[in-house]
Formats: structure tokens, C-alpha cells, sequence
DNA sequence: TTCATGTGTAAGAAAATTATTACACGTGTA
DNA sequence: TACACGTGTAATAATTTTCTTACACATGAA
């Protein structure tokens, strides 16, 4: 018996970190070039360090990426990201088993 | 040889659309209910006619719905929704391949 | 000390999304 | 004709998300 079972909260947190070209990009940069930390992946992806740092935090809020600090050889602290692993089957019948647990403005 | 490749554009159209608690519960209702009409759809969701109708217009925008219009034995102009067939396969690798057929900001 | 590098975050502006309200139009029936 | 039911959409308000700018703080090297 599988049990592929999500949250509809959880599913809807992880698909709301997704929805940006930004925060894709940064995926997929840390996919395929590997960890990196916050000023030097901000280079690479040609925005900035503070408009990074938010799309961090909701990625790493959702789950989907990880952060280490560090400390260089010259001492500075590195703030070190990866990505996790993850995936997620997104299908109707997947939405429709995530949904039943997804809380109503009227609720309980 | 399989190719699951999917357009960033496409990938993130689809990701927009289901990251809101409104269009998950959408999908789920047609999904488990089968096919249904607009203001019968809003009731039983429970919210207004023209919220749905603007939250089916992002669905289908991204395909994930479609929808028919018919005529009623009672006369009356029924449009009805569906939901489409996918399936989409979330993960990093996924995220990077789609992520290269994404457009910056400055492109050329 | 000053500069270059790294970190984080707060405040406000700008833009996009979500939601409501009010219209307009069509058909069948009382 | 008036009512009940269906459709769509425009205009505005409310809320959320995104982005910029400016600060504050730490370390090593010149």
C-alpha cells in the first residue's frame, strides 16, 4: 500500500512557492549547479540580495530548499542553500485526495 | 525514448492557476463529481457566480479545465466545466529542464 | 581606520491577485 | 408583464505579493 497522502495546506504551499519564474529559476540553479550561498547566487541569477532573500524564505518555508550556515576560511558566515528533494505527483485525482483537507472560511 | 518536457511558461501558467485554496477545490468537485455548470457549481462550493467565473477563466486559461456550452431541455444556455487530464511530474530535475525555456527580463 | 565582503531585516512603493457589486442580456413559465 | 433561472463582464475595493531602498552588524585585509 502506497500512501502518497499530502496535506491540501501543504500541497497549496509548496504550489504557492513555485508560482514565480524567480523562485523557479533559483531551483533550478541550485539543482544544477549545487549549493550555493545568498550574495553569489543573487550574482548568478541577476537580482538582488534582498529580493532573494524573500524568495528564499518562502521557498525554505514551503520546504523545498535547505540552508547551512557556514563559516569560510576568511571568516565570514555563509548562508549556504540546497534544494530538497522532492516530488510531487500532481494529478485531479491527487488534487481531489489533497482538497479534502483544505479548511473553509466557514469551518468548524 | 520518453519526453515529459513541458515549456517553463507552460509549467508555470499551470502552477499560477493551481496555487489558491478556491481552484483546488474547483478541480477536486469536478474531479470527484464529475462535470457541472457554473452557477450549480457556485453553490456548491459556496462562493459567488462571478468569483468562480473568474477563477474557472485562470483554470482554463491554463488548460487544466475546459468547458461546453449546451442547451438545457429547458431552454436555458448551460456552459460546463470539466476537468482536463494531467499530470504533472514536480521535481528538481523537472523544474530545471523547464526552467531553461524561460524568458528574463532581459532577453534579447 | 577604511574598504570589501558576507549576513539579516524593516519600511514603503509598486504591481498583481482576489473579491464584491452592479449591470446587461436571454429563455421559459406563472 | 413579471419572475426565476441561466449566461457574461465592467468597475471598484480589498488584499497579497513583489520589489526597492536603506539600515545595521560582523570579519579579514589594505
Amino acid at each position: 500500500m502506497k500512501d502518497d497522502t499530502i496535506s491540501g495546506e501543504q500541497l497549496l504551499s509548496m504550489l504557492a512557492a513555485l508560482a514565480n519564474p524567480h523562485r523557479l529559476r533559483i531551483i533550478a540553479a541550485l539543482q544544477s549547479q549545487g549549493r550555493n550561498y545568498v550574495s553569489q547566487l543573487a550574482r548568478e541569477i541577476g537580482i538582488s540580495r534582498p529580493l532573494l532573500h524573500l524568495h528564499l524564505q518562502k521557498l525554505e518555508d514551503a520546504g523545498l530548499v535547505t540552508s547551512q550556515l557556514e563559516l569560510s576560511s576568511d571568516g565570514k558566515a555563509l548562508n549556504y542553500f540546497e534544494v530538497s528533494r522532492f516530488a510531487l505527483e500532481i494529478t485531479p485525482v491527487a488534487i481531489a485526495e489533497a482538497a479534502k483537507s483544505l479548511s473553509t472560511h466557514l469551518d468548524p
